[in-house]
DNA sequence: CGTCTATTTGAATGTACTCAAAAGCGGTGG
DNA sequence: CCACCGCTTTTGAGTACATTCAAATAGACG
């Protein structure tokens, strides 16, 4: 039986990292729902547990913390082929500090808590691979970190479009200012000085 | 035979996270290198390959990165029980952008990349150990960044040291300062209105 | 005790924010 | 198809946060 399309994309996803046997593969697979979310809709809401890792298949996402002042402030986003979640809450079953949106229609495959942990046991291999994602995401962060601490908001905002050059297509401004600390309005400021 | 007291020390940090056999532990033991450093020594030096994943001990060490003005930025610090490396350097094997020094005598348990990665094909209960650290240092990482975007340098200031209670007296407040991504000059004047 | 470095203090400057208002843009319905 | 509504972005002005520079003080180490 030949494998529908999101399924094939996602061990593609998995064979760039890890080698799987097609036993391996369909099980991982049967353990997955598929869920299509439509643009502003939430996948997850602060003070609700986050149930799922997702891994979008189509689409666009953002996880975001709302603080007592009610100011929106933007943890990450994810594109195809990224997978997103609140690790926080996601790892302890606990409540969750932030929201996960879509800012597109999306295509979302999910796998929850206890059925990655009975994988894990199942096949080992998977071990495996989240160990290689969560080093690689690491590094990512590492990064951002390193940006945080010892740029300013016009060179954080410089080597966001370098690293994502789409992301300005898929994300509103406002948004973009939440993810690098910086206000809208001085945001608008770089981008003005920017085109001179 | 009885192990050593670092030896012991390590395979109950591993032990909080996995189960191991005995032999699982002594083959473990016995791909590390005992490393003891002085106060400001270096372990990694920029434009280095990071060869080792370092546990710590006993000691204290300090992550940071050098900009082209010679301003020092502290990526991570790490005390014992915990790991430290340059995640990015250490996985590609690549130069390294980033110093890790010891701020006191330290003795450090090393492994390296080669070493871990047969490790991890000889025993895939490791690979689940390093999953689930890096998990957790996620949870971590997610923290800081939401700290940096969405906190004033004071509020980071006051989070760090509620978290770390002791950071004070084993790190410098101008080493504090580039952990936090402000000036030691401006620290020192958080400080002096946070006493009154 | 003297030297070296870290911290504090003060003043001036610059970076980024808030507030308010105007302009732009996208979606919806008549 | 166009007009309106709501939301985002821009603009300008005033303010607050954080930096730099320089000098004084305090601490640490040989």
């Amino acid at each position: 039986m030949n494998r529908k399309e999101p399924e094939q994309f996602i061990l593609d996803h998995l064979q760039k990292r890890i080698s799987l046997t097609r036993e391996e593969g369909d099980y991982f697979c049967s353990l997955l729902q598929v869920r299509k979310v439509l643009a502003r809709q939430y996948i997850l809401q602060q003070g609700d547990v986050c149930r799922y890792e997702s891994f979008v298949y189509k689409g666009f996402l953002r996880s975001f913390y709302v603080d007592d002042m009610g100011v929106d402030h933007t943890l990450h986003f994810a594109m195809e082929d990224w997978w997103i979640a609140d690790s926080a809450s996601f790892l302890g079953q606990e409540p969750s500090m932030i929201n996960i949106i879509a800012h597109e229609p999306s295509v979302l495959l999910q796998i929850n808590k206890q059925s990655l942990d009975e994988l894990y046991l199942k096949f080992p291999v998977f071990e495996r691979f989240w160990r290689i994602l969560t080093q690689n995401f690491i590094v990512a962060q590492d990064k951002r970190i390193l940006n945080a601490i010892a740029l300013s908001g016009a060179e954080r905002y410089q080597a966001l479009i370098e690293r994502y050059p789409t992301i300005e297509n898929r994300l509103a401004q406002k948004h973009i200012a939440s993810y690098l600390g910086i206000s809208p309005v001085f945001l608008s400021q770089i981008r003005k000085k920017r085109h001179k």
